[in-house]
Parts: C-alpha cells; sequence; structure tokens
DNA sequence: CGCCCTTTTGAAGAAAATCAAGGGCAGTGG
DNA sequence: CCACTGCCCTTGATTTTCTTCAAAAGGGCG
C-alpha cells in the first residue's frame, strides 16, 4: 500500500500494527499526472480515494469571471475523493501543480478498513478536520496580503516538516507566484510585491518557483502563526534540540 | 432526542427507521445560550457534541489586531463538537448570535451510536463534508463584496429552506450588519453600503436586523449561486411545484 | 426620557486590481 | 551554436475597492 497515505494515517498516532496491517492489505494502484492536468474534475463521482505519493496538488474552483481559486494544498500523503462515501459529485476540482505520482484506492477497499478498524476511521476523521482546521485559518487570515502569505508558507511549512520533506530547517515551495496568488486570492502582480515585502524583511530568500525559508522561527512571528491548528504533531515540540543541532543553532 | 438533529441528519435520506431509533435512544440534554455568550470556546475539548436547536450561532476566530471572522454559520441542527473523536482542543469558537437553545449528547453517545449503525457514520460524513464544501465557496466567492453577500444570503436562503424555516420564500435573517461583515471579511460601514446596493437592486429589502428575499431567483442569478454545493436535497427538484403553488407562481 | 445598539451617510486615505512593459531563463528548432 | 518562443518574475502608473474616521439618526428598553 502507498507508503506516502500509511506515513500521514500514522502520523496521529493512533494506529497500531493491527491498522497498518489493514492499510497494507489494501489494493491500490498509481498514476502518473503531469503537471497541470486535472486529477479529478467538478462533477465527478470518482469510487476511488487519490493519494498524492509524490509532488504537489490543489483543489481549485473556477469564478464567473474565469479567475481561478486555489482552496487547498494537498502535499504527498494528502488524499482527495472520500466525498465518495456520500455519493456526491464533486464540487471542486483537483490538478497537478507539478508532477505527480497519485495512488488510487477503490472506495469498497476504504470502506473496508474503516469497518475492520475504528481507529481507521478515526485517523480519516483527524485528516478531514485538519483539511476543515486549514480553511478556516484561510478565512480567518485573509486580512492583509503580507501575513497572509507568510501565514501560508508557515502553514506549508509545518506540512511538509511532518511528512519529513523539510531538509535542515529548508524548504523549497516549488509554486510560482501566480499559484500562490490563486490561494491568497490576490493578483499575481500583487503577490510578487508581497513577496518582495518579506525578501526585504529578511524572512525568505526566492529565486522563480522556488521559496526557501531558512528562519522559520522568525517567520512565525511576523505573522503570529502557530502551528497546533493543524493537529499535527509538531516537531518542535519534541525535537526541537535535535534541529537546532543540525542548523548550528542555540 | 434533539428533533432539530434529526431532522437534519434525516436530510441525506439515507437514514432507515433502524437508525433512527438508534438516534432517538441517544441520552441528551438542553441548555440555553444568550445571545453573545459562548457555546465553545478555543482550547474547549468538550466531550459533548452540541446540536443548535433554535436559533442561530457562528463559528469564529479573533485575529491578531482584535477583530472577529466568523467562518460558519450553524443553523438550527448543526452541529459542533463532532471533533471530540481526535481528542484534540477546539481551535475556534462557537458563540450565539441570537438567544439558542442548544441540546449535548456525550461523545461515547456518538461513538455508540456510530459503532451500531455505519449509515449514522455516514450522515456525519456528509454533514462534515458540507461544511468543508461551505468553507470553501466562502473562500472561492471572496472576490467583490456585493456578489459575496449576495451569495451568503443565498446559501443561507437554502439551509434555512432544507429545514423548513422559509415561509411562502420569504427567509428572516436574524443577523445585524456587523455580523454579516464579520462572516464576509469586511467592516460594517461596507456592509451597510452592499446591503445598500443590493437593496436599490431590488434584490432584497432589509430593515434592522432583518432582510427578507421576496424574489430568491433573482438573487441567485445576480450572484450565480447553484445549491449544489451544499449537499442537502434542493426543494426546487422534487417540490418547486409545491413552493410555487404557495408563492402562486407558473 | 435617556441610553445603547444598530443603521446610515460622507470624506479622506490605504490596499489591491488593472493596465502596461521589460527582463531572465529554459527549452526548441533551425 | 544561436535565435526564437514561452513562461515566469519584476516594476511603474493609474484606477477601483475597501477601510478608517467622523457624525448623525432611528428604535427598543430600562
Amino acid at each position: 500500500m502507498a507508503s506516502a497515505f500509511l506515513k500521514r494515517l500514522g502520523l496521529s498516532r493512533q494506529l497500531s500494527s493491527f491498522d497498518f496491517d489493514i492499510l497494507q492489505s489494501l489494493a491500490w494502484s498509481v498514476i502518473q499526472v503531469k503537471r497541470g492536468r486535472d486529477i479529478l474534475s467538478i462533477g465527478d463521482r470518482p469510487g476511488f480515494v487519490y493519494i498524492i505519493e509524490s509532488g504537489w496538488a490543489a483543489r481549485y474552483g473556477i469564478r464567473r469571471d474565469g479567475s481561478r481559486r486555489i482552496t487547498g494544498f494537498m502535499l504527498p500523503g494528502d488524499f482527495c475523493g472520500i466525498h465518495a462515501v456520500t455519493e456526491e459529485p464533486l464540487d471542486h476540482a483537483i490538478t497537478a501543480l507539478v508532477d505527480c505520482n497519485v495512488g488510487r484506492i477503490q472506495k469498497a477497499e476504504i470502506e473496508r478498513a474503516v469497518a475492520a478498524s475504528s481507529a481507521i476511521g478515526k485517523a480519516l476523521w483527524r485528516a478531514k478536520l485538519m483539511d476543515e482546521a486549514i480553511l478556516r485559518m484561510w478565512l480567518l487570515n485573509s486580512q492583509d496580503s503580507v501575513h497572509s502569505l507568510a501565514h501560508l508558507i508557515c502553514e506549508l511549512y509545518a506540512r511538509s516538516d511532518a511528512i519529513d520533506e523539510v531538509q535542515d530547517g529548508r524548504l523549497l515551495v516549488p509554486l510560482t507566484q501566480e499559484q500562490l496568488g490563486d490561494a491568497l486570492g490576490i493578483t499575481p502582480v500583487h503577490t510578487n510585491r508581497m513577496m518582495k515585502q518579506l525578501r526585504e524583511a529578511g524572512l525568505i530568500e526566492n529565486l522563480p518557483k522556488e521559496i526557501r525559508i531558512a528562519n522559520i522561527d522568525a517567520l512565525r512571528a511576523y505573522c503570529s502563526f502557530s502551528p497546533h491548528y493543524i493537529h499535527l504533531p509538531e516537531r518542535d515540540d519534541q525535537s526541537v534540540a535535535q534541529r537546532g543541532d543540525r542548523l548550528g543553532v542555540t
């Protein structure tokens, strides 16, 4: 079974080895999705749950005027299509922001796993509640663009960190300014200016399609980011010392 | 058991009389919450699931600058505190927008019901997915204030309609302009001006603490509202004729 | 009656969108 | 190898949208 999915659900630390055995017994397959292609489209009734194995994807909707709004990012281990339990057609689309490997598990397999272990059901709930908490935070945080941008970067850092995709305190965000703007609800031009502000404040470094965050603590302080709402095991609780060692800090 | 909750979960039309029997056997109590009081506060680990029996409530968060952002409305039958399954503290608060009667059911009771019937578990999933769909729509729709406001009113109309709180095609929204503004992320002053625009366009009538929508179809057309995303049985599918009769339309 | 809350309106200022143009870099093809 | 092309980033100038500050009017209630 998909390793990213196992890792993601396992983050809750509520799964037993029995639960992992069940998850590993699920039949799954992998598809490759090129950057810019949709993984799921509006109106789909997939029958599968899709899991990002590698790459970044996003949920989005299109407005009346044709503009796109990204309503959430999907990192490795995140899944979509779980709405299939309700038989409803999807009300938004999912697109690959970079080339992705995407795992698929049939809905019936998921239902089998949930029936076999209430802990797995709870882990799925927990992941869904995290999506919801992030959505609420995007709304709460949509006041001024610079801080929104900083907060979004902190979110992506925290989520990447949870799945061990942060190296030496540095995260590469493989997104264009247009993609970030679509997530913040601002224009690419304005996104650029806000990036410049963060850059000149010494909070991020950025190159084309890359943002580097060297000093996450400063960035967090800048936008009052507190990772609790994401409900993921925060590394800095138990291993801030480790990371400090790696960075040669303190 | 709480009648509003039964009605709400029953909207999915996937519950059998067996399921309703289970729900009705759940032990519950009712508390009264005055307008302006919190039902749940940030950091709470409630142990109960709370259900609005009557009145309107809202989820909200407080920003660094002290301003409030409403991230969702709760109408009769809607519930909160279900996050308790994950043992996480609440990351936002719930407040009564008007005087409310609120039912409480112990978490363990809910878990018993879910264990006894997968249909009940699915109904809870469905309700959560509706919350999420609404959050996504708030983000998608946050482009220009007039249309956002119109869209929000359409949402509240659709949700009220689903629980039979629309009379003769007219809905009374018992919210102040400040409360609406907190939900849209705009100032009360600007909310007022946007209301004026809708009023002068003949789309709504409003008095202090009341918005009347006489012609919902015109309002929906104005902001391109389509109720599908709410995933509630739309009345206009099966009973448009009925409502038309009541209104004397067609 | 007087107070508080809500609504309403005006005027000035800030934030973001829009319009427009130029530059860097990678990949493609001659 | 180099020119061309497309995509992304960057910057400036103007306009629109929303906020902020200020003030006043209406209604309900002790």
